[in-house]
DNA sequence: TAGCATCTATTACGATTGTAGGTGGACTCA
DNA sequence: TGAGTCCACCTACAATCGTAATAGATGCTA
């Protein structure tokens, strides 16, 4: 598994450690809102089945606690995402901008930046 | 639940009802390739689970065999999944748009689509 | 009508995910 | 140095998903 497949939860662990570096389990608990916080020992169950999933590793440790670092990056987890997603629609990408569209998750400004990186990836692409 | 989580082959049994009509099961195991399809009970069971959270039913009956159909909506369907696929990204579209087309999942056509249907869309609300 | 094919219904099981409790060890501060 | 706090580690458990076997009912065909 090169790229382990992270569930929600899993993905907003990680998410913290991309965000803030690495990270003692209570400093990425509280990165949840409190409001509907999970428990520390639900956030450490999940740390430990990243670090078995190679998805992180104890960095170093301060005091008794452990200190965590990510392993793989935040690209690569959403590249995994992204093909899961589109692995459900049929790969087609037709059906997902319409919903997209439709829903009203997708405003002008994206498309536009869309454009623009589609023209600047054809003219990297044709440039090499 | 009135939009039920659908996992990846239950989406695959739903797609078999929404393009073929009301099937038998038999009929919709038939819908998967050779190369890999799942079980007569395989479908059987998810089928049965399907209809628990009603995202179809039984139609009539053909002989000893039950006809299915659909009950909630290819279009709700997907938008569930668009919903929970954006929350993984903690609703930020800009990373989503970055990673399809950094992965070539996304071509000049399909944001040229996207632009026409965004462009007839916020017409369409003026209009109303 | 006997038998085979087909379906239904029930049951099972391992993996994954979210959830967290309990126990015991380590650290800190008074 | 004793008390309280924090952490690590282990264990548990329910829900969901994918997978399918088994057993019993039904229907078609020779």
């Amino acid at each position: 598994m090169r790229l382990p497949k992270l569930s929600k939860l899993e993905l907003q662990i990680m998410d913290a450690l991309w965000s803030g570096g690495p990270l003692a389990i209570r400093e990425i608990q509280e990165t949840f809102p409190q409001k509907g916080r999970p428990a520390y020992t639900t956030v450490q169950t999940m740390v430990y089945r990243l670090e078995v999933k190679k998805a992180l590793r104890r960095a170093r440790k301060i005091g008794n606690a452990h200190i965590f670092e990510a392993l793989i990056s935040r690209d690569a987890a959403q590249r995994r995402l992204v093909d899961d997603f589109l692995g459900m629609f049929g790969g087609r990408m037709q059906p997902v901008m319409a919903q997209l569209i439709e829903a009203g998750n997708l405003s002008t400004k994206d498309v536009a930046d869309a454009e623009k990186l589609l023209r600047d990836l054809s003219k990297k692409r044709k440039d090499a």
